[in-house]
DNA sequence: AGTGCGGCCTGTCCGC
DNA sequence: TGCGGACAGGCCGCAC
């Protein structure tokens, strides 16, 4: 599921009932998740206010006075804002109460995500460290892409989709812009002009920025805060299109498997 | 250093 | 209907 635009588009649905708030506790129902949830949650930042609410890659940070929360949805987790009395059903793994009643709510069937703690600056945590740039921010543009892979070898779809070299950018919209810009997903990295890597910069950033203002790509679970899809997913040109016509040229969408994921293109229309 | 692969989990779908 | 296997939106850690 959550690619950046899932990310954003979650963020800006709780960061309303988040920021300012005091966090009133942490029930934790299953701390099995990619890392163990911190056993000190409810020590350490029951009665701390959410200064700051934002997002580095796919990583969600609160910041308190007592450190930051980070949380990451994996490949299957979503946040949902619900009353604290709320039954809660299956793989609904953790709350976070807050003073006003609210409860920030993470499901993962699949616990790929994870909840962590950090007292120091949360940039500098090892997760978030060494991250390239913000797709929809400065510094990321097609000489950045090009200066980055000159001798990288890779096929370019597996260069985008590494979060040291961009960050955001998942198996969907790694297609998806792609085919946007033209361009083969299988071409190695450090084969590609810059002209063409400035399309395809400009290709990531426009579908990013379409599928936010969509609400996200839902394909089977993506909830926002409210347990609502994303409708992206229906202006998805290549993705889960496999033996469809291209909506640019009418050749079948061709699907393939590349570093062992599934990658959707059309061979007219990229090259 | 760059690359490819295994692993973490559960749910769903497909073929037998 | 049941069962095994493949696959699913991410990403770390390891071996080569």
């Amino acid at each position: 599921m959550p690619e950046l635009p899932e990310v954003e588009t979650t963020l800006r649905g709780i960061t309303p009932h988040v920021l300012g708030q005091v966090i009133r506790a942490f029930e934790i129902r299953e701390p099995r998740l990619r890392w163990p949830v911190p056993p000190g949650l409810n020590a350490g930042l029951a009665g701390q206010r959410v200064d700051a609410a934002w997002r580095r890659g796919k990583y969600i940070v609160m910041q308190t006075g007592a450190g930051a929360l980070i949380w990451h949805l994996g490949m299957s987790g979503s946040l949902r804002i619900t009353p604290a009395d709320t039954v809660p059903r299956k793989h609904d793994h953790l709350d976070m109460i807050l003073d006003s009643g609210a409860c920030l709510r993470f499901h993962d069937p699949r616990r790929f995500g994870c909840l962590l703690w950090t007292q120091e600056d949360p940039l500098r945590h090892e997760l978030l460290a060494r991250l390239g740039p913000e797709p929809l921010g400065e510094g990321f543009d097609g000489g950045y892409l090009h200066a980055r892979s000159r001798s990288r070898e890779v096929p370019v779809k597996s260069f985008i989709m590494d979060s040291h070299v961009v960050v955001g950018v998942g198996n969907i919209y790694a297609s998806e812009s792609l085919f946007r810009a033209g361009i083969a997903p299988q071409r190695s990295a450090g084969r590609i002009s810059l002209a063409r890597y400035e399309r395809l910069a400009g290709a990531i950033r426009d579908v990013l920025a379409a599928s936010i203002a969509q609400g996200g790509t839902t394909l089977r679970d993506f909830v926002n805060e409210q347990g609502n899809p994303g409708y992206f997913r229906q202006t998805l040109q290549v993705y889960d299109r496999e033996g469809q016509p291209c909506r640019q040229c009418g050749e079948p969408v061709k699907c393939a498997r590349l570093g062992q994921r599934s990658t959707y293109w059309c061979p007219a229309c990229q090259r």
